[in-house]
DNA sequence: AATGTGACGGACC
DNA sequence: TGGTCCGCCACAT
């Protein structure tokens, strides 16, 4: 467990209902801006997680990388019932949604 | 030890 | 506006 996975699983964590937070952000807060990657690779892994809100974290674009049946349906739902409404495109508004950290930085 | 891959991102064409 | 290519980093073969 590295410094920097538990800071995304922090990160993760702190994302209020209703907010969401992109891959590139979370590595970038985490204290590594080119660990999108990363960031992908330790929620597919801890998934598994119960309290972890994965499905708050989605593409650089606002768009659910997830594919079609392999979960993607599943963001959404999860995503809407917090009020975060997607296009019909599966698209997410960032500039609406997204989560603006004010004051991050301890623990 | 070397190579290939991926819940990604940004630059280019 | 859309499709490609390249860079990054950890993990699996």
């Amino acid at each position: 467990m590295t410094e920097f996975t538990e800071q995304v699983i922090q990160i993760i964590q702190s994302i209020p209902p209703g907010k969401v937070l992109t891959y590139g952000k979370v590595a970038a807060m985490a204290g590594n801006p080119r660990g999108a990657r990363q960031v992908a690779r330790i929620l597919h892994s801890m998934s598994a997680s119960r309290g972890l809100p994965w499905y708050r974290v989605i593409g650089s674009r606002g768009t659910v990388s997830l594919p079609e049946g392999g979960g993607k349906e599943e963001q959404l739902y999860l995503l809407a019932g917090e009020g975060v409404e997607s296009r019909p495109d599966g698209g997410i508004d960032l500039g609406h949604y997204l989560w603006n950290p004010l004051s991050f930085g301890e623990e």
